[in-house]
DNA sequence: CGGGGGCTTGAGGCCACTCAACGATAGTGG
DNA sequence: CCACTATCGTTGAGTGGCCTCAAGCCCCCG
């Protein structure tokens, strides 16, 4: 699982690499930063995607917004994520600032005129959609056919995954945030962590109820149906 | 919404094009067609990637497990329809054959040589695993947040468009599969598809229960939540 | 005609949702 | 320093939508 955007702080050689130019393209390519307050709207949904984005620090949330309010979180981005590649014309998600972040971002079309030339660039374009592409896959699976339970403990394995410091979570989302990642409701969410923290399986770390450690993650795994 | 990996039954130039090889490239592509019986397994999920595939006649569904049996449909392909292109080695879905069905095959390896030379194919690659992304990041929200009549709406339109005959669908799959689809069980969506009948919304043709006149698309549209 | 698969429909149950109360924390202003 | 407020999270009680289990119908096919 959790394949998402993620590459980790590396990043793309040849997508979000400032020494790019200097290696035959003629093309510059802006590498601007650009911070946003928390709940800032860093773009919305059917916006024309005229930029690329990496997170230097922070964290982002994306998702798309029914008429009556539903919300569904596709992905969180974290520090090296890239986000808000499309394809297309325009944006597919909303984004938004969940704490305080700061992007580098590049300009699409700068993007594009580089990989009709350069089929490194190209493929890391194909290797990240596809990599976006899985997670979603993975996702419909959890959404469609696991229980609250099942798909808290995910969360908390695919956070893990992503995490620096092993077995301990510091998470930048509020509970609404994961519940509408994992189409729950807040409350259930709640539950579930209650419940997991009965089990001996996690604990938080002082009073912070975001910052959680994982005790036993063989027995989160094993929470979390595989396939 | 759906995007999936149909994009007609016009195909791919420079894919699943049969007068490719003698357009420049020195690649010899197979181009062979395999029949499958009604439920056989064309490929397994996991298994190694070896062939893409184009649906000639027929319907397939491609589909993850859970350990217990849970499935969770990502996609139906129809005639036309491209499926089993992987980046990576494996396939990430199990695909079986809906109904009789008939598929041109060709060797993955050759598409990636293929790619690698041929600046269009690259791109057609990227379009049709974008295509493959928008459609499951809209099923991300059907499942997330979706009520049940919601869903089924939603699979009626979406068929309804990949339908040649505009208001007639003859749908190749069982009400399971749907469920499936769905995320839901076939008695809730034989249930949803009773009331859409109630409200003189949909017709069955005859006694097939998989034949169905769409009698007033905008009142189904209005039961599907737009965003 | 019997058997089986697919579909519908009903009755009842359960899991997640809704609604509500409450505690903890942080920020603000007097 | 202490209200006062707002936000976030937890927990409880009750509801409801979908699931489970079951029966029965229809059609196809032997």
């Amino acid at each position: 699982m959790f394949a998402c955007t993620s590459l980790g702080p590396a990043g793309f050689p040849g997508i979000f690499d400032a020494e790019y130019p200097e290696k035959g393209s003629a093309l510059r390519i802006n590498l601007n930063e650009f911070s946003y307050r928390k709940g800032a709207e860093i773009f919305g949904e059917k916006e024309p995607a005229d930029y690329v984005y990496q997170i230097a620090t922070g964290a982002v949330r994306s998702y798309k917004l029914l008429s009556d309010g539903r919300r569904q979180i596709g992905a969180f981005h974290l520090a090296g994520d890239i986000f808000g590649l499309e394809i297309g014309t325009d944006h597919r998600f909303t984004a938004e600032a969940i704490v305080d972040t700061t992007v580098r971002l590049m300009k699409r079309r700068s993007l594009e005129l580089v990989a009709q030339n350069d089929l490194m660039v190209a493929r890391n374009l194909l290797s990240m959609t596809t990599n976006n592409l899985r997670h979603a896959e993975d996702h419909m699976l959890l959404l469609g056919r696991k229980t609250s339970l099942e798909r808290v403990a995910a969360f908390l394995i695919e956070m893990d995954k992503r995490s620096t410091a092993a077995g301990i979570l510091a998470l930048p989302m509020c509970r609404r945030d994961i519940a509408d990642y994992l189409g729950l409701t807040l409350e259930t969410v709640s539950r579930a962590l209650s419940r997991l923290h009965a089990l001996g399986i996690l604990a938080f770390i002082g009073n912070n109820q975001r910052q959680i450690v994982l005790r036993d993650r063989d027995k989160l795994a094993s929470l979390d149906l595989q396939y």
